[in-house]
DNA sequence: CATATAAGTGGAGGGTTCCTCCGTTTAATG
DNA sequence: CATTAAACGGAGGAACCCTCCACTTATATG
């Protein structure tokens, strides 16, 4: 039922010039949104990767699909940033991940718009994020620093909701998220 | 340099015929964006509105125009609200207010795309909205029921970010929604 | 009331993007 | 090689965007 993300990345074609293909679509369609938002023109996408528009239609049928299958891999790169933190202090470990969330998902509006969305893929990617900060939370919850009737969800959404923020300062951010860290903490 | 919400209203065009036009255009506008997003094609609102395509672009130049227009009758209404809880206690009807804002803004997808923009007429509209909830949040401060070091815009913008969180249940909302407050709460 | 005129109107049409269909090309396999 | 299933590209119809301009009408004035 639930796809795992694991499985959604091995969606790449099997022949030889077709997995070129699909590579090159991503990696156009990553650049395009950089520039362009997520709703840069398809056409001018297949143009970049060098390819014909119907072979990006064959590989991601809506634009969605093409959304999620870029949002894929910098999902996982926040996921990876969890371990790099856990040699740190239960809180310290805790605030630290969720800061680069905040800092690196705000920069992708692509990530912000997908942690939104309720599609299948967009839902593994949330399970994968839960996955990945469910320990930090855990241990600093374990050692009595954060409330206890929090689940990871909770967090991750309230910092995606701040990270949505637009139009404002690096400062501001700081300090709204601080405000709602602040109400993690466990009440003394 | 500022505008202020007052004067924005009355922006609306003095031939009677033009104004049945005008405010046509945006009662359709307001239900095609409410049914299909701010990206609901402009032709099919001309339509709705019994009106040619040239009166609404001649109305509002860009499509932005027209949804900083809906939004800002919209913006009214919470701002109107503080005045609504202004009897009661101190920290309760902060809470109350801002728990309706997020209620009201997380149905209407414009406002919360809208709150994160910086068109002259979305600051406006945050100013207004500042104008409204700074007597909440300071008489809760003079009461020493909110830490001192937070400012309405801070406030604003962490509520209106929870707001923007989509996909999500009415329950997980209050739950984040609660934590977030906590964090507002003067540390006794 | 008549009428001048400024203000308002609608829709045709050129440009862009979307997305499908289908005849052609090519990688993989024996 | 030869075969064939998979992949390819681009033409083209549909939807939408936005401008331009010839026509209509509300309103002020004699």
């Amino acid at each position: 039922m639930t796809t795992t993300l694991a499985e959604l990345v091995q969606r790449r074609p099997s022949r030889a010039d077709a997995r070129r293909n699909y590579d090159s679509l991503i990696a156009a369609a990553r650049q395009s949104f950089a520039e362009m938002g997520t709703e840069a023109p398809l056409e001018e996408i297949a143009r970049r990767a060098d390819v014909g528009i119907a072979t990006l239609y064959r590989n991601f049928p809506t634009r969605e699909t093409l959304v999620e299958s870029v949002y894929l891999e910098e999902v996982q790169a926040v996921c990876n940033a969890a371990a790099e933190v856990a040699h740190l202090e239960p809180w310290e470990a805790l605030l630290a991940w969720l800061r680069r969330f905040v800092t690196y998902v705000g920069t992708k509006r692509v990530l912000v718009e997908g942690l939104n969305r309720d599609s299948n893929t967009f839902k593994a990617c949330r399970l994968g994020l839960y996955e990945a900060g469910a320990p930090l939370l855990i241990r600093a919850q374990d050692a009595r620093l954060v409330r206890p009737d929090v689940a990871i969800d909770d967090v991750i959404r309230l910092v995606a909701g701040i990270a949505g923020i637009g139009s404002t300062t690096e400062e501001q951010r700081d300090r709204i998220l601080a405000i709602a860290l602040d109400g993690l903490k466990r009440a003394a």
